[in-house]
DNA sequence: GGACACTGATTAAACGATTAATCACATCAT
DNA sequence: ATGATGTGATTAATCGTTTAATCAGTGTCC
């Protein structure tokens, strides 16, 4: 009935080889002390048998699974497949696998997703959590990756500054009038993005804010998001707030006939896949996943591995000073100071050029109205 | 040392209810005999102390850890998202987790990602293969999804009749003049789709293959694909094997100021999260991937439960005809045979419309010439 | 009244790896 | 020669769950 018949296990190994399983499980893991040659022998015979050590007997015997959670707030999200690579690639080098769970929006299914990989065994979880969504304590070390300004956060991209770097990049090309174009109120991502690119304008820098969910919503799926009027009236820079409305700008504006970047510069958020073919190619701000995950990972792992107690850590304690006495050294230092904030890239491509002078600006709009 | 001291087991809840621990279990699986109000009175104090059964312990004892691993070319894929999502959530209805593996590309990479999986105790593989990779034979059932014409595949969307439908569409639009744009041309997938294409023209059409791959390795990744040309030399059709290339096609013909689909019509494949959003919709085919992933984790799960050997089983064995005895009756089924290829969905959306007259053509190749 | 069936519970043995405790034995200093 | 020290191995318990085997009762039927 059992599945797992195929492998040989340490008693079988022992047997053959002519020793107790015990020093079987130190001559694999190298712990205990076993003469040299006797690590060769038992190493050989396990190789000869294709000895898989059995993660459960291990699991039940450590009390560790050596198995992290990945709490998406929505698997289909286009960011999705940069966040499970550099995570699952980060877990697997700390020797980690992943298991991943979608909250698919809700914050009950959240709540579920949550309480089916702890029921499973998880060691930790990585949560990006659904748009403000606090986590309850949970019975393992979490690690939360959203914004800076979320509380409790642990690690997250420095939206504020990326957004920053982005409208600085618009200003240096001449641009004094921009429209920013979000998608929903409510997401703290997007008011960082919007927030850090409005602090970087100067006082002669006009802008103004739509947001795209309200508009859908009431006119359906393939609205306009009557772009041309914002041009005609002089917006001469659109900064989305992702990738994906960006590609909505740009196509919506290329329809119109305007001209990318001659006209109007356009720019995204988050370097997806399709930002470089495009045609013109996307300026845009990458994430660093990489690292992200990264630190995020350690973190859990450090909680994990680490000699702290061992009983019920919510989230907040990842952020909590701790002493760390490594080298007999004693350091202070947060998990969060030196790591939450990890900085974006400007990724400057074609669809950022330079502002049109007003002249051109002017001629465009008779042009315009004459049409 | 170990970390889940949090819960209470089994025994602490029989000492507290005051029976013994096998009871507990019976009690709390419903398979034993006990009687209903000590059902209810264990059901009751295992709620009351937040038990949390022990994966470990279970998996240790039945052998079965109730975990899929799922295998993946390149997680940063696109449609990585809704493949994911989908075997999430049949996974998780099946009473399955899912453990994420990213192959990376490399062939020798997969291999190593089975391993660790396998490793890691899970109960059965879902494969996406590296194309046209076979997979050596493993210690656990393997459901490959790819295309119908891999050997050894277990189940996939119809591409080759998803191709014929889109060409079918295009056909009724007029269209008599195809180009047909691949990006590898290694890919089963890609060739099924083309294939499928080619298959429901008739011999009054004319068609031409391109692929990107080889281009942007000579020309580097921001590359025209030339579509100008092939433009004016008379094609009003432009089928891309999938949605990213679409979009490439789709802004390149914009940017060089031609009209989609007044002059072209644009499709693509997958239907990806940007082909509603983009300024024309793009016209492209679905895949039903909720179907398919349903399908691959019931082939799993009845490989997994059923009652058929312990011992090593290999792709190739999923595809075998076997008997089914539910019922008495014995019905001689596949698992592949009635539910290896799902078909796709037409969406037809504004990137594809009637093609331009033979006039119009002329009038625009003059244009194009003059200029 | 004794054989029999049935019910509702318990006992105890796995599953496979880890590890503290112990042991046999050799080496060495006193 | 004897105790101290160290090395390389073994013993046995433990993690928490499942389950075959067993057992103590309670009716039932002839």
């Amino acid at each position: 009935m059992a599945a797992s018949r195929t492998g040989p296990n340490m008693t079988q190994i022992a047997k053959a080889v002519g020793v107790s399983s015990a020093t079987v499980s130190n001559a694999l893991s190298g712990k205990g002390r076993v003469s040299p040659e006797l690590v060769e022998k038992i190493r050989a015979k396990a190789a000869e048998l294709g000895y898989v050590p059995s993660s459960a007997g291990r699991a039940l015997r450590t009390g560790r699974s050596n198995v992290l959670g990945l709490v998406l707030p929505d698997i289909s999200n286009p960011l999705f497949p940069q966040i499970a690579q550099a995570m699952e690639s980060a877990a697997s080098d700390a020797g980690y696998g992943v298991l991943i769970a979608d909250s698919r929006g809700d914050v009950t299914t959240q709540t579920q997703a949550i309480a089916r990989l702890i029921e499973r065994g998880v060691d930790g979880l990585v949560v990006i959590p659904r748009r403000g969504t606090r986590i309850g304590s949970v019975s393992c070390p979490v690690a939360m990756v959203d914004t800076p300004s979320t509380p409790g956060n642990t690690v997250s991209a420095d939206h504020w500054e990326g957004g920053a770097q982005l409208a600085r990049h618009l200003l240096d090309l001449g641009h004094r009038k921009f429209l920013f174009v979000g998608h929903d109120r409510a997401s703290n991502v997007q008011n960082d993005r919007i927030g850090g690119m409005k602090s970087a304008l100067g006082n002669d820098v006009s802008h103004e804010t739509i947001w795209i969910e309200p508009m859908l919503r009431r006119q359906g799926d393939d609205a306009s998001l009557g772009l041309l009027g914002h041009v005609t009236s002089g917006v001469t820079a659109i900064a989305a707030v992702s990738d994906l409305h960006a590609l909505r700008v740009l196509t919506e504006l290329q329809t119109a006939g305007i001209k990318v970047p001659e006209q109007v510069s356009v720019t995204g958020f988050d370097d997806l896949v399709f930002a470089p073919v495009v045609t013109p190619s996307l300026t845009t701000v990458h994430m660093d996943m990489t690292r992200i995950a990264q630190i995020a990972i350690a973190a859990l792992t450090k909680e994990i591995e680490g000699p702290r107690t061992t009983t019920v850590t919510n989230t907040a304690e990842i952020d909590t000073p701790e002493i760390d006495h490594k080298n007999g050294a004693t350091v202070q230092q947060t998990v969060k100071a030196d790591t939450s904030k990890v900085s974006m890239k400007l990724m400057v491509r074609a669809s950022s050029g330079p502002a049109a002078s007003p002249d051109t600006q002017a001629r465009m709009e008779k042009l315009y109205n004459g049409d």
